[in-house]
DNA sequence: CGTGTTTGACCGGCGC
DNA sequence: GCGCCGGTCAAACACG
C-alpha cells in the first residue's frame, strides 16, 4: 500500500514540475528504500510460510504415529468424533490411527492462484477437471462471493473446491481444493470449451506467454531454476497439483495442437534473441 | 427434455 | 441457549 502510494507520487512527478531539485532524487531514494524493504518482508513471509507448512506436516505425522496424544490438543470436533466412535464400538488404537490416516488423506487441501481479467466476474478456474457448482456464499472476511464446486464424478470422486477472488488482488482467483481425484483428467472437448484463462506460474515481468488455440500458459523462462517450490515473485505458492496440471496440459497441447509447437518455439527463440541482444548491448 | 446454475432455506459447529 | 457463520441442499430457472 505504502509502495503504491509512493509509486503514484513518483509518477505524478513526471507531470508536475518540482519546486526543489532534490525532491525527486529524495523520493527515488525513498522509493528504492521501500522497495528493498518490501522485498525483505516478502522473503520473511515466504520463510514463515515454509516453516509453518513444515511444522504442520510434522504435527500431522506425529499425530499419526502417536494417536494417543491427540485427545488433548485436537479441536472439539475431532475430540467428539473420536469419543463418539469409542463409545459406540470401543475402537482400538489401531482403528483410531487408521481413521486419522484416512482423515489426513481426505483433508488434503491445496490452494491454487489463478490470474484472471479484472473484468471477469465468473468464478471459473479451468484446471483440467469438470466441476458442478452447488452453492455460492458471501463470507465475512471477503465481500466477493465464494463459489462451491463438486467434481462432476461425485459421489465417486470426493473432491471439492472453493473459488473466491483474492481480497488483496481482485484479479486473482483463489481456488481451494479438498481431497484428491480418483479418475483421470477430462477430455479434449471439455478443455477446449474453457475460457481463455491464464494460469500463471512464473514471475509476471519476465514471462513469456504461449497462447495456443486451446490454452494460454504463462511461462517464466528467465528464472535460473523453476524454484524448488514453484513460487512466483509475488510470494504466491503454487501447489504440485497446479504444476502437474501445467505439465500435462503442455504435453497434451504438444500432441494435439500443431500450433502449440510453433508458439513454443517462437516463445523460446524470442527469449533467446532478447537475451542475446542484451548480451551484445553490454 | 436433460443438464447445469442460481439462490434462498436449512443445518451443524463454534463462541459467548 | 442463542446467535453467527460457513457449508450444503434442493427447488426454480436458464439454456442448448
Amino acid at each position: 500500500m505504502e509502495f503504491n502510494t509512493l509509486l503514484n507520487t513518483s509518477l505524478d512527478l513526471n507531470v508536475t514540475p518540482l519546486r526543489f531539485p532534490d525532491e525527486r532524487s529524495a523520493l527515488i531514494d525513498e522509493l528504492n528504500r521501500v522497495s528493498a524493504e518490501n522485498k525483505r518482508l516478502t522473503e520473511m513471509i515466504t520463510v514463515a510460510c515454509e516453516n509453518y507448512n513444515e511444522l504442520q506436516n510434522r504435527l500431522v505425522e506425529y499425530k499419526i504415529n502417536n494417536p494417543s496424544m491427540d485427545n488433548t490438543a485436537a479441536s472439539r470436533k475431532r475430540k467428539t468424533e473420536i469419543n463418539g466412535s469409542a463409545s459406540e464400538s470401543s475402537s482400538s488404537d489401531e482403528e483410531s490411527c487408521k481413521k486419522l490416516k484416512e482423515e489426513h488423506i481426505k483433508a488434503k487441501i491445496s490452494r491454487v492462484f489463478v490470474q484472471i481479467q479484472a473484468s471477469d466476474t465468473s468464478l471459473i478456474v479451468k484446471d483440467g477437471y469438470q466441476w458442478r457448482k452447488y452453492g455460492q456464499k458471501v463470507t465475512r472476511d471477503n465481500p466477493c462471493p465464494r463459489a462451491y464446486f463438486k467434481c462432476s464424478y461425485a459421489p465417486t470422486c470426493p473432491v471439492k473446491k472453493k473459488v473466491q477472488r483474492s481480497l488483496e488482488d481482485q484479479s486473482v482467483l483463489v481456488a481451494t481444493y479438498e481431497g484428491e481425484h480418483n479418475h483421470p483428467h477430462m477430455s479434449k472437448h471439455e478443455m477446449a470449451s474453457g475460457s481463455n484463462h491464464c494460469v500463471t506460474l512464473g514471475s509476471i515481468p519476465c514471462s513469456t506467454s504461449l497462447s495456443s488455440s486451446e490454452l494460454s500458459i504463462t511461462l517464466d523462462l528467465t528464472k535460473q531454476k523453476m524454484s524448488r517450490d514453484a513460487r512466483n515473485s509475488n510470494g504466491k505458492v503454487h501447489t504440485p497439483e497446479s504444476q502437474q496440471f501445467l505439465v500435462e496440459q503442455m504435453a497434451s497441447s504438444l500432441t494435439r495442437d500443431p500450433n502449440f509447437i510453433s508458439e513454443l518455439a517462437a516463445a523460446i527463440s524470442g527469449n533467446f534473441l532478447q537475451h542475446t541482444e542484451r548480451q551484445m548491448a553490454k
